[in-house]
RNA sequence: CGGGGAGUAGUAUACCGGUAGUACGUCUGCUUUGGGAGCAGAUAGACCGGGUCCGAUUCCCGGCUCCCCGACCA
């Protein structure tokens, strides 16, 4: 992505640079009074996020870079297992939720009526606008398997939004969709899609259990839902000390301290979590209400196996933020951190650091700068509460031995290194 | 949607039925510069609507918004 900024080109993206006196955002020393949960005060305190009503937030220049970085990584999943990225609409006319029944039975249906009177819905999922749009491409067994997804915003009528990122009406969510000929055709690809799903969790640097869940009203068997444990999370889980077996409690038939029913010998624990993604098996529920089918080997007409599997990337942001952080703000893992750097410069002269600023930028790293001329403790704290993984320091002490401080963000200890070395030494 | 709490400078808060105070921010000047610097001056405020009252930011009613607990969350 590439900006136009005091007449010069300013690129956001991977490798992104920033000057701090240019971001039109700045840090906040007092906590928001209507925030309480740790990810909302930080990410509005250090200028990721803005609120704009409950459970609807605007993202600031370094949040939209963290929200990019993660999408990136999920895009990148989704496409090495076969998904083909696609744009759906948000704004959908109401007969095709009142043709699944979804009108009247899903509760949180934004609906909204036009001048004409006319009813429409706000996409909280789309099976309704991508089984017709697919299965108009799929005539003969032949063309399946496909799975297409998109990344996009999904709206909810919550009636209570809470927990900052965690719950929203408006949400970042990525959503694909498969379609597959028969029920080992699915089972096949729905492995791969949990698998990938365990990668992206792994890229970011979280823990995701794969937890037993509901099904949801469309269908009886289990989906299973992708939970990181926090207390800020909403879900309540059992989970086995020993194996991998985990539950959501909504449908567990054992409670905390129980032997695990996998592998008989790990007691159940119990947990609060938070749903980072989900994978559900649809079966031919959307194929027959829509009455779109294929032709299978014999002419018969069949229809599609279907797979849904969501993934929220914007409550992955806070789902981070509340498992990493200490007193002082936020300590973003280096996959999902909205630049690589944090260069700041205390000293007198800011010529040295305005050249390494270049320097790095050259070499392949994404920079914020901070070049302001407030005071060394102010700097400190700023970039604590940003919280970029790695502090390049630049002072009048440092530059007498020719050298800048590094720091990791998650340790106390500093380390001199000569100005020449840097880029080798970050490049370690 | 049920229950509870709260709306006061840009932010966070205090007191009060009769001049609305403090901190941070912001602006000006001087001094500072390795963990949210110091001094001096300046700036700026009662969610909306109704009621009670001589007088309401304060009390009462309604609305809106935010937060918390619960319910809800295919």
């Amino acid at each position: 992505m590439i900006m136009w900024l005091f007449g010069e080109t300013v690129k956001i993206g991977y490798n992104s640079f920033m000057k701090q006196s240019e971001l039109f955002t700045k840090t906040l020393r007092h906590l928001p009074a209507d925030e309480e949960t740790i990810n909302a005060q930080f990410l509005t305190r250090a200028g990721f996020v803005d609120k704009l009503m409950a459970g609807v937030y605007s993202y600031l220049p370094l949040g939209l870079l963290t929200l990019k970085k993660i999408e990136m990584i999920v895009r990148e999943e989704m496409d090495a297992i076969g998904g083909q990225e696609i744009l759906m609409p948000i704004l959908h006319p109401a007969e095709i939720w009142k043709k699944t029944g979804a009108w009247t039975t899903v509760d949180v249906l934004f609906k909204i009526k036009s001048r004409t009177e006319k009813d429409y819905a706000l996409g909280q999922s789309e099976e309704e606008v991508v089984t017709p749009l697919v299965m108009a491409y799929v005539d003969t067994y032949k063309d399946l398997p496909k799975a297409v997804y998109q990344i996009g915003w999904k709206f909810r009528d919550e009636l209570r939004s809470k927990s900052g990122l965690l719950r929203g009406r408006e949400f970042y969510m990525k959503d694909m969709y498969s379609f597959h000929v028969d029920q080992p055709d699915f089972d096949r690809f729905y492995d791969i899609v949990k698998k990938a799903y365990l990668k992206i969790f792994e890229r970011i640097g979280l823990v995701a259990k794969v937890t037993e869940a509901s099904g949801g009203t469309f269908s009886q068997k289990i989906s299973y839902e992708f939970m990181v444990l926090t207390n800020a999370g909403e879900d309540n889980i059992l989970y086995c000390d020993v194996c991998e077996f985990c539950v959501n409690e909504d449908i567990a038939k054992r409670k905390s301290g129980d032997v695990c029913p996998k592998c008989n010998q790990g007691k159940l624990s119990q947990a609060k979590a938070s749903e980072v993604g989900n994978v559900f098996d649809l079966g031919q529920k959307y194929g027959k209400d829509f009455d779109l089918g294929f032709k299978d080997g014999n002419g018969k007409k069949q229809y599609p196996i279907m797979g849904c599997y969501g993934l929220g990337i914007s409550r992955l942001m806070g789902v981070v933020v509340e498992k990493f952080h200490d007193e002082k703000g936020i300590i973003w893992p280096k996959a999902v951190t909205p630049v690589d750097l944090h260069l700041i410069n205390i000293a007198k002269d800011r010529k040295i650091a305005d050249k390494l600023y270049e320097t790095l930028q050259t070499e392949g790293f994404s920079v914020l700068y901070d070049e302001t001329s407030v005071s060394a403790g102010e700097k400190f704290a700023n970039s604590d509460l940003i919280g970029i993984p790695t502090r390049v320091l630049v002072s009048d002490k440092t530059l007498k031995e020719d050298s800048v401080e590094i720091k990791a963000r998650n340790s106390d200890k500093t380390q001199l290194v000569k100005i020449k070395e840097l880029v080798k030494n970050l490049k370690q």
